[in-house]
DNA sequence: CAGTATCCACCCTGATACTG
DNA sequence: CAGTATCAGGGTGGATACTG
């Protein structure tokens, strides 16, 4: 036995990825590296403004992508995944194999 | 890049591990092989009776756990992790390592 | 463009009581 | 012991309109 149930909980960082969307924005980040608000908007055509700048803020708030805003006219924000939220990737991928591995 | 997110969705497999308490239900099953409904209870006191008896129903069938009742009075009912389930093992340390690294 | 504000419906969850 | 039934509440998410 590896970890011990007790000192694993949710709230030990992996809520930071729970919810519908936030493993599909961190993968979309990693296939492009950088996008602005409207990118995902276009490719997770099924999501509200309010829950994508919902899912970026809590995503950013727990280090996991950084925003970076542009001060022009019409503002240009992008976002990016940090070390942090990169180093998810091997995870994911694993996760991902699991669940096909199993219809 | 390994996984397309237009190939990764959470409905592939990640939303049955989803939720406030499906993996601890899974340590404490990895940690003791086999445990009743009111084991469950002791270790995770926060949980109300519907709750754990709906995740429990889901990660049954979900093909995660396997539930075994033997007909005897007082009821007994044992809850243990399918193969499928064990092998989140592995992915649930790397997930908890990563959470720890950061902060 | 990149959000926020507002309103509203719904679902998830908790508490309690009951059952086989 | 191992649940289910019922009711109530609070938070979550959607739709729309508005803003800098």
């Amino acid at each position: 036995m590896k970890i011990d149930p007790q000192f694993c909980r949710v709230d030990d960082g992996l809520d930071t990825i729970l919810g519908k969307w936030k493993i599909p924005i961190i993968l979309y980040l990693l296939k492009n590296q950088t996008m602005r608000f409207s990118d995902l908007q276009k490719v997770l055509p099924e999501i509200s403004k309010k829950m994508l700048s919902k899912n970026l803020k809590e995503l950013e708030e727990d280090d996991l992508i950084t925003r970076t805003v542009y001060p022009t006219v019409p503002p240009k924000v992008e976002y990016s995944l940090t070390e942090h939220g990169k180093e998810l990737e091997d995870i994911i991928d694993s996760l991902h194999k699991w669940g096909l591995r199993h219809q």
